[in-house]
RNA sequence: GUCCCCAUCGUCUAGCCUGGUCAGGACACCAGAUUUUCAUUCUGGCAGCACCGGUUCAAAUCCGGUUGGGGACGCCA
């Protein structure tokens, strides 16, 4: 049965690129109908943290990349990793060091030429000549990470190893160590490395890295994982758009590029937009809902609904909607002066909208668009204007922009009290005579 | 510095293995259509095989080199 596991270390925050790897790692596992593990390799006493661990549980659960089996943690298995140790000094094949008082354990690095086949980048080779020997026990009796990471892959039968291009050079190393133990090696394959915007190595420079930023953004776990898929591979048609199911069910080793990728925000949210779009209305609701809970508070649940609907097709993110739809969470500030003149050069403005005001006070509720665009519409006929000389600023008025959903709609979910309002305050903006 | 990996539109990529199809798709950008505006949607457009040499009737594709980018050389992982 295949193997992978995604081994992460908790010294810091799940980023984008162990998402990735893990995501590759749990695709093929449940491609090949085999299991996918998790090892956190907790052996660097300094930096491993609680709270990095957690962040990665918790991480990789709302991603939806179910891991099989117990999670391995490495620091409870420090007696094994001594004892193997201790097995290789017996044989000559390592050696203790003791410096400065401390006595750490060291691999004899054998003088050979290692070669294997990466799933990735086909055949690899190295002199092992020039590796140094090779610290495997340290001093505070914690395994380093070639050791235990290689000991582990092997007792937890690991078949495949997917990981970074970091780790190309040390693979050559902990094959040896297969070796010494006359284990059979795991497959590897070494993705490609993803870049910031710039096409150097990411980093905080770059934006957000943590996984945790895109999800406090509200981006979909699904749309996230789709867009780390084409982010160094990609299916035999030209679809690009996948639910992670279908990546399951499409993904292979072999069309895993090479080369290294930059991440691309812009179509990352693309990719977003495409699975909010995607997403049934009721799942939609509910997700928009609970991803502006306070907000959703403020609105009559029929109102929410017709305001999040209006917005589907417009929002990048969830909580796009709040700078796209600020004016409907907060009042708007003074109107822009410019844009205020420009509407008024028209001298029949000021009467329109009032007579506007007097009729929309006589509608006993705005919860009928076509009520309202029926009214707004005679009022620019009897006033002899063109409708949009009306609706433009209307919009302006109601909304502080010059872009915005459909006009109507909108009336009805600001409400008439709210419409009438701003349109006082705009009128009493205009400039005087 | 030493070793390893990589190189197609601005970006992500298909094509390369098994040389010969106008080098295909997507994001972004530009234009047009639709719309009360914007967004969505649809249509069209711009734009690329890093460079040099070799093999061949023929090279994005095979080989060598150059340049460029990345990675590794920790008692970090």
């Amino acid at each position: 049965m295949i193997r992978t596991r995604f081994a992460p270390s908790p010294t810091g925050f799940l980023h984008i690129g162990g998402v990735r790897t893990a995501l590759f790692s749990f695709l093929y596992a449940r491609r090949q109908q085999g299991e996918f593990l998790l090892r956190i390799e907790d052996t660097d006493r300094e930096r491993s943290k609680p709270e990095f661990e957690k962040d990665i549980l918790n991480a990789l659960q709302w991603l939806g990349l179910r891991w099989d089996h117990d999670v391995l943690y490495q620091s409870r298995r420090l007696g094994h990793y001594l004892e193997l140790a201790r097995d290789l000094v017996g044989r000559g094949l390592a050696y203790e060091e003791v410096n400065e008082g401390r006595t750490a354990v060291k691999f004899r690095m054998p003088k050979t030429e290692i070669v294997f086949q990466d799933a990735v980048r086909e055949e690899v080779r190295f002199d092992t000549a020039l590796f140094d020997d090779l610290v495997i026990i340290k001093s505070d009796g914690f395994p380093t990470f070639m050791f235990a990471c290689a000991v582990d892959d092997h007792d937890m039968e690991i078949t495949h190893v997917i990981r970074g291009e970091d780790h190309l050079s040390n693979t050559p190393r902990q094959i040896l160590l297969f070796q010494a133990f006359g284990w059979k090696p795991p497959q590897y394959a070494h993705l490609p490395l993803i870049l910031g915007s710039d096409g150097t190595p990411l980093s905080k420079r770059h934006g957000a890295v943590a996984l945790t930023a895109y999800r406090e953004e509200s981006f979909l776990p699904e749309a996230l994982l789709n867009y780390l898929a084409l982010l160094g591979w990609s299916g035999e048609s030209n679809q690009e758009l996948y639910r992670l199911e279908e990546l399951v069910k499409k993904f292979s080793l072999k069309r895993i590029t090479k080369s290294g990728a930059r991440f691309d925000r812009e179509k990352l949210e693309w990719v977003n937009m495409q699975h909010i779009k995607n997403l049934a209305e009721p799942d939609y609701l509910a997700k928009m809902t609970a991803a502006l809970e306070n907000e959703s508070k403020q609105f009559d649940p029929e109102v929410w609904k017709r305001l999040v609907l209006l917005y589907r097709p417009r929002i990048k993110t969830f909580k796009d909607l709040l700078n796209q739809a600020n004016y409907c969470f907060n009042e708007i500030g003074p109107y822009d002066r410019e844009q205020i003149n420009r509407f008024f050069t028209d001298e029949r403005l000021k009467s329109c909208l009032e007579k506007w005001a007097e009729n929309a006070k006589g509608l006993p509720s705005f919860g009928d668009i076509a009520q309202l665009e029926a009214m707004t519409r005679n009022v620019a006929d009897d006033q002899k204007v063109e409708a949009k000389i009306l609706i433009h600023p209307l919009r302006f008025a109601l909304t502080g922009l010059t872009a915005s959903p459909g006009l109507f709609d909108l009336m009805s979910v600001l409400g008439k009290e709210v419409c009438l309002k701003r349109v006082g305050q705009f009128l009493e903006s205009a400039p005087a005579k």
